[in-house]
RNA sequence: GGUCCUAUCGUCUAGCCUGGUUCAGGACGCAUGGUUUUCAUCCAUGUAACCCGGGUUCAAAUCCCGGUAGGACCA
């Protein structure tokens, strides 16, 4: 560990902008992140965008909204500059065009002209042998005049670098010596053209001359490493230090993907969840700090996070722990804060305008929707899901279902006779409020039962008809808490409405 | 097919380096109970795991060896 003391920390999260910010790359940009600010060093943002097909410019900014949505910084990248730049590989051709001919000059790289149809041939017949699948060498001496004329020619070709047999042995720090036999390996393709180049080369070039000091990446990378350290070897580049962090799984164990939910991080933007749920949650799949904490801020995984914390085994996404570190941060937020988050799923659900206004043009106060989210925020495990939970207070009129109203053994004629009780009580109160309500409510439920010879301890014969009455559901906050939101008029129509959907 | 990685409750994990204090701790989930008109919150209780087989040792989840299983990569 000493050794990287005198030298800068600098690591890096380099995407491709070939589809939305990944779940996987953010928790890759995070514990990147995590390690930069915990030893003080620089986190740097690198798009990878040499794959022209499949990039756009619309993913790289998902991947920069993204992760600023997160609060994950960068200190250099493409948006805000640095001075290792450019930041984006289509800008850093030049780089690796240099780097590309000094190893065709060494004869370290050689063009190949093998046709795609040859090679896969080739590659069926060597893996029924039980073989290992790699490049024979066919073109690995061709003459210089061959290989001038075939260019000349235009034959299609691809560059190719030559893997030395040899043992090469890395240590990841989280999983200590990994060995591979690069002769297995074959000589790999680096580069399309001088122009362009493929990843594994692409990144030692940009790794190098980013100067970045530890690469913290997905497990499925772990084979790269040799081929990248081969590249370095022949380039005369310090290599980085690893560290293999394990892969995010889905149910079924295998790499997470589309087929199980979503796994873009605007999507689960979207659905309603909290950037510090995401952050929490992503941070403890994997790690863990070690002591039974498990609400961790980003400031304080800043400074609790450390890689010998970090698991080997890959780690199943679990959207129940998700959702329920989401309902923590939910409830441990203001309800003013809450109400503005909520805000934008209640008006695309259309329960609400821009002017905070319903359909039938009455506003809705921003204390009034406080109130609201003050009974609901328990309820919330999603920030979406106030949309069902509340969308009552939002309607103009409800629709009944006759027997939800009921309570236990009663009948619609007691039903209407528990309405008719709860009106009275509530046409007689003036000083509308949350507790009065509570009060006399509570003391009327005791009586009721006791004059109609209902069970004395079950207060549901008056409440539940009410409670269902104002909201239409089986499942709501208390009769109290929507009464007083609602104001005594609208609780009074709705008692009235209930009553005669059951007459 | 080859190479590499991994292996503790259903899931995320603590413990493993420095063997005994662990008939394995926490959290999510689930179940039950309490509070309660309902749901949620909150509280309490319960459920449930050391992949298998050898070896070393007085003693192994922990050390060694061998399997098995899963995954990733290579196209």
């Amino acid at each position: 560990m000493n050794i990287w003391k005198k030298e800068k920390i600098r690591v890096r999260i380099a995407p491709s902008p070939t589809g939305a910010l990944h779940i996987g790359t953010a928790r890759s940009a995070l514990f990147n992140y995590l390690f930069a600010k915990k030893n003080k060093g620089s986190f740097i943002l690198r798009i990878e965008d040499t794959d022209l097909e499949r990039s756009d410019l619309k993913w790289t900014q998902d991947i920069i909204d993204g992760l600023k949505w997160l609060g994950i910084e960068w200190d250099e990248g493409p948006d805000i500059g640095g001075a290792f730049g450019p930041y984006k590989q289509t800008q850093r051709i030049e780089s690796y065009t240099k780097y590309l001919e000094k190893l065709l000059g060494e004869d370290k790289a050689y063009f190949c002209f093998c046709s795609s149809k040859d090679l896969e041939e080739k590659r069926q017949e060597q893996m029924t042998r039980g073989a290992a699948p790699k490049y024979d060498g066919t073109c690995a001496h061709l003459s210089k005049e061959t290989v001038k004329k075939n260019i000349s020619e235009g034959r299609p070709s691809v560059i190719r670098f030559r893997m030395h047999e040899k043992k090469i042995k890395f240590k990841d720090l989280i999983r200590g010596e990994i060995e591979f036999d690069t002769g297995l390996m074959g000589d790999i393709v680096i580069a399309k053209d001088t122009k362009t180049p493929l990843y594994n080369f692409a990144v030692v070039v940009d790794d190098y001359e980013m100067q970045i000091s530890h690469v913290i990446r997905g497990e499925d990378h772990i084979a790269n490493t040799p081929k990248q350290m081969m590249l370095q070897d022949a380039l005369s580049f310090k290599p980085p230090a690893y560290a293999h962090i394990p892969l995010i799984l889905a149910p079924d164990r295998s790499k997470m993907s589309k087929r199980y939910g979503s796994v873009s991080i605007s999507d689960y933007k979207n659905m309603g969840y909290l950037p510090e749920a995401v952050i929490n949650f992503m941070a403890l799949l994997g790690w863990n700090p070690g002591t039974e904490k498990e609400i961790f801020s980003l400031s304080q995984l800043e400074k609790e996070f450390s890689l010998d914390k970090v698991q080997k085994a890959g780690a199943v996404f679990n959207i129940q722990r998700l959702d329920f570190i989401n309902g923590y941060y939910i409830r441990e937020k203001s309800d003013k804060k809450v109400a503005e988050l909520c805000l934008p799923y209640l008006m695309s659900a259309g329960l609400i305008d821009g002017n905070r206004k319903i359909k039938g043009g009455e506003e809705v106060s921003e204390k009034k929707l406080e109130k609201i989210i003050q009974a609901y925020k328990a309820r919330l495990k999603k920030l979406s899901e106030i949309v069902e939970l509340a969308d009552f207070f939002f309607k103009e009129k409800l629709e009944y279902n006759m027997n939800k109203l009921k309570w236990g053994t009663m009948d619609y004629a007691q039903t209407i006779e528990s309405l008719n009780y709860s009106e009275k009580i509530l046409s007689e109160i003036d000083n509308w409020e949350q507790k009065i309500l509570e009060e006399k409510l509570m003391g009327a439920a005791t009586k009721f039962n006791l004059e109609k010879g209902y069970p004395e301890k079950n207060r549901g014969y008056l409440l539940w008809p009410l409670r269902v009455a104002l909201s239409a559901k089986e499942a709501s906050a208390s009769p109290f808490e929507i009464a007083d939101i609602l104001g005594k008029e609208k609780t009074l129509q709705r008692i009235n409405d209930a009553i005669e959907a059951l007459a």
